[in-house]
DNA sequence: GACCCGACTTGTTCCTACCATG
DNA sequence: CATGGTAGGAACAAGTCGGGTC
């Protein structure tokens, strides 16, 4: 591609139209938004947009992309970039503002840790018996947030240098964006562990008066140091996902730095004999291929040289593949076959089998009249035939979707004023003014992107005289309107019962019609049968196009997709359908083009449709072919850590930690959205190596925003040679440069269908988060223990795996309020044992030498005292799950990462109620496992 | 083969109905 | 009965990945 930017410093001018981001742009570099011509050369690829960048910054000759390997030689000599560069003070300012907010943060949640703090010495000492891992979590911490405080402390040092060393675009992103997330981040974290400094400081309390929970305590304890030891027993390999802050968290006490130390420990002495330096060179002469030419190359090399036993792999495994479909499963998993049949046993059993409809020709519409009837039918799609050619239905019936209600204007007493004086807006500009109103209180109107957009796409709905007069933002007024909508909001929430329940009537009525598809002779759901309505994009993290105008979406915007022979929907009178197709080889009842980003949405399937439900059962199944050749290729990447191709390396190194990590693949990204990564695109800025960090040899630590701008940070020791590849990968590099340079996600994702058919770097994420899970409940769950008990060892079983996901969530408003709250009842309860523990000894006393009553009452104060005492056990529970919760979002990796048949296993195998994990949703989205696996399912 | 885009999954946040609690 | 807190769900943004096009 020929990066050649024509743009220069004039550019700017355009890009400054996309705001902030531009700002530092400062003529330095060219703004590639805005313009459409510049837009396809940057959408290529970000790495070259990265160069790009630098390559203006530098305000050197202008490389072409396929020199791009000699700029490495050239930044290396021009190292010095750096110091040209310097960000705008309006984003300093900027900065610091955000800075100063997650400051004040800080301050609170650091008031309640020290409050801890001071408790917790007591407790320590009773700790470190055990050797928990609360300890070296503590350790951990520590060593944390002393990293981090360096960090935030020395934001103007070495951060900033970094920074500045990078284009100015970079730096601003990094600057605003990256420094706010990353406050917040840290903050999160911190307060995550500061939350368990504090959680172990209440135990301290309690247990200086006495070991007297220790029940519940000992019980984490065990659990944890239980996990340890197995770990302990088991290094970790490459083969055991590290789990992030594992440190820190009890649950996952095996992985945090043991774990990762062990398995750099055991990876180190399978290395020990091949010296450093016999480390293959890298070979100049590939490293100047460019990536195109490089593909070709690698091609050839995969073919011929690279490795013999790869290929047998591959051939081995297509043929598993080839025949892969549903019926095939039981042909590698052997374990799922008893279950099938158990299934179909209890099926008989149970025989709520309603209706199925299937497979019978029965003729779709009888078969609906059938299910309407029967409300509670369930289709097991499942044990149906599954046809494999492409075609999502046969019949498909639907509605059409239901559109945003149209605007209702603002009442004549409400009013806008510009500039102190009031002004009657056009309804359009009302409209969009509103959307502003609304957000008053919210962050976003605090952001100047946001600001700019918003203002941009404003004047575009106005008629031409208020365009004229509107201009300044901050002269508008909206703060009428504002109390409008919070005085309606109010209102609705006051509704009287009637109100309400006439408001739900409505609401199931539209969902009733609306709802539903005919799809295949089966009633289904539809999952977002609304319309989006008009509103303020928010996007998250920095994202350029913030604020902007997301218009209505008329019936003249939407395809519609059914069946030829099905009742096609009406538009909405007056208005008519873009279109209607007939394509049975996509799942969408509707699409329309959202005006922000260019995007499709789609209307779909609920979760439990069989659609939805079908391709989760295969990606599971995908998942668990991965689990049986993980070791083949672990050991293949392992092996491509010494390839003499630069690519090769770049690749295996990935690949470790995609796998290791659960890193996203990291697709390229265009201007056009947020500054966020995953794996194949990281840069080397988001890396940083430390021979030494911490006691530990060989630490990475990764800090950089992912998906939805959530900061990743994990500090991970790695073998020696992924070192040494990564320290290879960095040289002469900038920060804004790519670490994997000759990498991105097609390359990568195409070695892997070589490795096995089907598997995607998504693919590991899957599998690691489901073994993970499996590991975690074998190890933590207790048979013998209460079903609280259990379902906290499973809970924490899922929030390892949510950590290890790096699922993170703002800390719930009122948490630390309940935190208080809840240890106040606990303290509560212990002082409550604490009198029925003198009444006890007393009343023993004097049962000894006493009368029979005295021995009764004797008895009666003990069962009184363990009730109170497991009392007190579940509140610890309770406190105990909900910290530890905080920051850590379980939900997403319970959607779509665990394969739920684990979780239905476990359940019935240790007698817990399916209800007790999966809510009403989530057993409707799984309800083929939870019919399919039984309580041996292995994963 | 680069580029673009469509389709679908994954992810967080916001809102609200519901529930426990005082 | 009011209140506050929360789980659950809606909303919708942001990823991944494959395939078509030029």
């Amino acid at each position: 591609m020929s990066v050649e930017n024509p743009a220069s410093d004039n550019d700017c001018e355009s890009g400054k139209v996309n705001g902030n981001k531009n700002e530092h742009v400062n003529g330095m570099h060219n703004g590639y938004s805005s313009s459409d011509k510049h837009k396809s050369s940057h959408k290529s690829s970000s790495k070259d947009k990265h160069r790009d960048k630098d390559r203006d910054h530098k305000g050197s000759s202008k490389h072409s992309s396929s020199s791009r390997d000699k700029d490495k030689d050239k930044h290396s000599s021009s190292k010095e970039h750096s110091s040209s560069h310097k960000s705008s003070s309006k984003d300093k300012e900027h900065n610091s503002e955000k800075r100063d907010r997650s400051d004040k943060d800080h301050s609170s949640r650091d008031k309640e840790r020290s409050d801890k703090d001071k408790h917790r010495s007591d407790k320590d000492k009773h700790r470190e018996k055990s050797k928990s891992d609360k300890d070296r979590r503590d350790e951990k911490d520590k060593n944390k947030s002393s990293s981090d405080s360096k960090k935030t402390s020395s934001s103007s040092s070495s951060r900033d240098k970094e920074h500045k060393s990078s284009s100015k675009d970079k730096d601003h992103k990094s600057k605003s964006k990256d420094e706010k997330d990353k406050d917040r981040h840290r903050s999160d974290k911190d307060k995550h562990h500061r939350d368990k400094d504090k959680h172990s400081s209440s135990k301290d309390k309690n247990s200086s008066s006495k070991n007297k929970e220790k029940s519940s305590s000992e019980r984490n304890e065990k659990i944890k140091s239980e996990s340890q030891n197995v770990i302990k027993d088991e290094p970790m390999e490459v083969d055991q996902p590290v789990l992030k802050r594992e440190q820190d968290d009890s649950d996952e006490g095996y992985a945090g730095a043991n774990t990762t130390v062990s398995s750099c420990d055991y990876s180190m002495s399978q290395f020990k004999d091949e010296p450093l330096s016999e480390l293959p060179p890298d070979d100049e002469s590939e490293e100047d291929i460019p990536l195109t030419a490089r593909k070709a190359k690698k091609r050839h090399v995969s073919d011929g040289e690279e490795d013999i036993p790869l290929l047998q792999r591959k051939k081995s495994k297509k043929k598993v593949k080839k025949e892969e479909t549903y019926e095939d499963y039981d042909d590698y998993e052997e374990d799922e076959k008893p279950k099938k049949k158990k299934k179909s046993s209890e099926k008989t059993k149970s025989v709520k089998v309603k209706s199925e409809p299937i497979d019978d020709g029965i003729s779709p519409n009888k078969r609906k009249k059938k299910q309407d009837t029967e409300t509670e039918q369930v289709w097991k799609w499942w044990e149906e035939e599954k046809t494999d050619d492409g075609t999502k239905w046969t019949f498909l019936e639907h509605k059409g979707p239901v559109f945003a209600p149209p605007y209702e204007p603002l009442p004549s007493n409400v009013k806008f004023y510009y500039d102190g004086k009031e002004l009657k807006l056009s309804e359009d500009a009302e409209e969009v003014a509103g959307f502003y109103a609304r957000m008053l209180e919210h962050d976003y109107t605090t952001k100047s992107v946001f600001n700019t957009n918003f203002l941009t796409d404003w004047r575009k709905v106005m008629t031409p005289e208020e365009a004229k007069l509107i201009k300044d933002l901050s002269k508008c007024n909206f703060k009428e309107m504002h109390a409008y909508f919070q005085s309606v909001s109010e209102k609705n929430r006051n509704r009287s019962k009637e109100e309400k329940a006439a408001l739900k009537a409505k609401n199931e009525e539209i969902q009733k019609e609306y709802g539903f598809c005919t799809i295949d002779g089966h009633k289904e759901k539809i999952g977002n049968f609304r319309i989006e309505p008009p509103g303020l994009f928010r996007g998250r993290g920095e994202h350029p196009k913030m604020g902007k105008l997301k218009r209505r979406v008329m019936p003249e915007d939407v395809l519609i997709n059914c069946s030829k022979d099905s009742k096609i929907p009406k538009p909405p009178s007056g208005h008519k359908w873009r279109e209607v197709r007939h394509d049975n080889t996509v799942t969408w009842l509707a699409s329309w083009t959202e005006n922000v980003q260019q995007q499709a949405k789609y209307v779909m399937l609920n979760p439990s449709s069989k659609l939805k439900g079908e391709k989760d059962w295969q990606k599971y199944e995908t998942a668990r072919k991965l689990h049986k050749c993980i070791d083949k290729i672990r050991e293949n990447y392992r092996a491509d850590w010494k390839a003499k191709e630069m690519q090769v390396r770049q690749r295996a190194v990935a690949l470790y930690f995609i796998d290791r990590l659960a890193l996203r693949a990291g697709n390229e990204k265009d201007d056009e959205q947020a500054d966020t990564v995953g794996c194949c695109s990281l840069r080397v800025e988001h890396i940083q190596l430390h021979k030494e960090k911490d006691g530990k040899e060989y630490v990475v630590v990764f800090d950089f925003l992912g998906k939805d701008s959530i900061r990743y940070y994990n500090e991970v020791p790695v073998e020696k040679r992924v070192f040494k590849n990564l320290e290879i990968f960095i040289e002469n590099k900038k920060d804004s440069d790519d670490l994997f340079d000759r990498l991105n996600t097609q390359t990568l994702n195409e070695h892997l269908k070589d490795l096995m058919p089907g598997l995607t770097a998504k693919v590991f994420r899957t599998y690691n988060a489901s073994i993970t899970l499996q590991k975690q409940l074998d190890e933590l769950t207790d048979g013998d223990a209460s079903v609280p008990e259990k379902i906290l060892a499973y809970n924490r079983a899922n929030r390892a795996v949510a950590i290890l996901c790096n699922h993170q969530r703002a800390v719930p408003k009122g948490h630390s309020k309940s935190m208080e709250a809840l240890k106040e009842k606990i303290q509560a309860k212990r002082d409550q044992i604490d009198e029925a523990e003198e009444d006890l000894q007393q009343a023993s006393k004097a049962a000894k030498r006493g009368s029979v009553k005295e021995k009764l009452a004797c008895d009666k104060k003990k069962k009184a005292l363990e009730r109170l005492k497991d009392q007190l056990k579940k509140l610890e529970l309770q406190e105990t799950d909900r910290d530890e919760n905080k920051t850590i979002a379980l939900g997403t990796s319970k959607l779509n990462y665990l394969d739920p048949r684990i979780s239905v296993a476990w359940c019935k195998k240790h007698g817990v109620p399916i209800e007790k994990i999966y809510n009403k949703t989530q057993r409707d989205k799984f309800r083929w496992a939870i019919d399919m696996a039984g309580p041996d399912y292995v994963f």
